[in-house]
DNA sequence: TAGAAATAGGGTGAAAATCCCCGTTTCCAG
DNA sequence: CTGGAAACGGGGATTTTCACCCTATTTCTA
């Protein structure tokens, strides 16, 4: 009997594939976490160390890719399956960076998703075939595009590119001038590949750099 | 025993969402859809009208508002509650108009979703205290805010505004004067109270008009 | 330790977006 | 049949954004 626990900060979803899991009657679920930090917290509370994490990446306070991170850091021999609605390339890369074990798209059929458990109890991983051709594009694509990091001023800038807040204004609640944040911009349209504002704010949205 | 219908694009939810409606034991999943227009398929089908739809509001080829909107024309009393991780007010809003009998954010905990379930059987509706207090939000509030019912061809524009395209070629693809396009961006900066292109953006993406 | 890279800033000019005020047609309702 | 939306187009002006040119620090690193 393995054990697993679930984080994901949609309760119906946690505890309906709860069910979902314990119909395999190979799984157990030892405990449920709405995000990262009440995660962490439990870890450590009750001792206990699932055989398998499932865990969702977009979560309020701590999300799954700061979750990953610490578990990186502390526990990196945990097995990880991350689940998530969306398959932004760059996340996927991501968080498979930081050692999941697997990236399940909620999408998946409850056939598949045993497979995946299965998988991860007895190989260590499991990738589906959507999320394995998403790592083989990144393997072969041209390196302009193979990672795309911003530095924290870059994002702080585009973040506020995402409003409507004219660049002049922008320039002041950076204290910068408004030509450095002309050169900002420019960088950004280069590394993003975009050609405008919109571009930007697009960009944001799709990477989970700003909320909507 | 009331009969239950999921319509949700994520299997692994619907799928999970049925163990656990099924533990409730008064009530039994007769049929799952991944879309709008695959469950008004199932329903003729079939001829087997389920007591309760669960259904998903976002959702590829059908959604689930076009999908309420049918259901409005056609089969006016199926008992309807809308699930959806977003709770944009507008989105609420417009569902419970169009004959949801309630509004379940997938963070709900598994009793208040019995209880909803139940409401719903017994009373015909079921309205959690965060979608009442917006429903009264939007009774009092100014009369501006009140509905924003944008016409197609707005919407047309709009999607186009979410681009990278400048409004020249935009008017180009709508077969317009640059002029008109003018016009048509003026009137949205008035309706939705928004005062530059990005603020189109934002509002867009924030309202569902454009997939992220 | 020379040179790349990151950071900050500058000038100019063209293109795009924004704003305000106006005219035409069409079409529907009172 | 008439008056008023609604859809479409326009003149003209300002502001903002974008593109492409450049320099001067500092910091990191091969």
């Amino acid at each position: 009997m393995k054990t697993i626990a679930i984080v994901d900060d949609h309760l119906l979803f946690a505890e309906s594939l709860q069910k979902l899991v314990e119909s395999f009657d190979e799984y157990k679920v030892i405990f449920h976490a709405t995000n990262g930090k009440q995660f962490i917290g439990q870890l450590s509370e009750d001792n206990s160390k699932p055989d398998i994490v499932l865990m969702d990446i977009n979560m309020p306070i701590m999300s799954g890719i700061e979750t990953m991170q610490w578990l990186k850091d502390n526990l990196p021999d945990q097995k990880v399956l991350a689940l998530s609605m969306d398959d932004s390339e760059a996340t996927i890369i991501q968080m498979l960076r930081l050692g999941a074990r697997g990236y399940l798209l909620k999408d998946i059929n409850p056939e598949d998703f045993e497979k995946a458990l299965k998988d991860v109890s007895d190989k260590g991983f499991y990738f589906s075939d959507r999320v394995t051709s998403t790592l083989l594009d990144n393997l072969d694509k041209d390196p302009s595009k193979q990672e795309i990091t911003l530095k924290d001023r870059e994002i702080e800038f585009l973040k506020l590119a995402c409003t409507e807040k004219t660049y002049k204004s922008i320039a002041d609640e950076m204290f910068l001038s408004p030509k450095t944040i002309d050169g900002y911009r420019e960088t950004l349209f280069e590394k993003l590949h975009v050609k405008s504002r919109i571009g930007l704010v697009l960009y944001a949205i799709k990477h989970n750099i700003i909320e909507v």
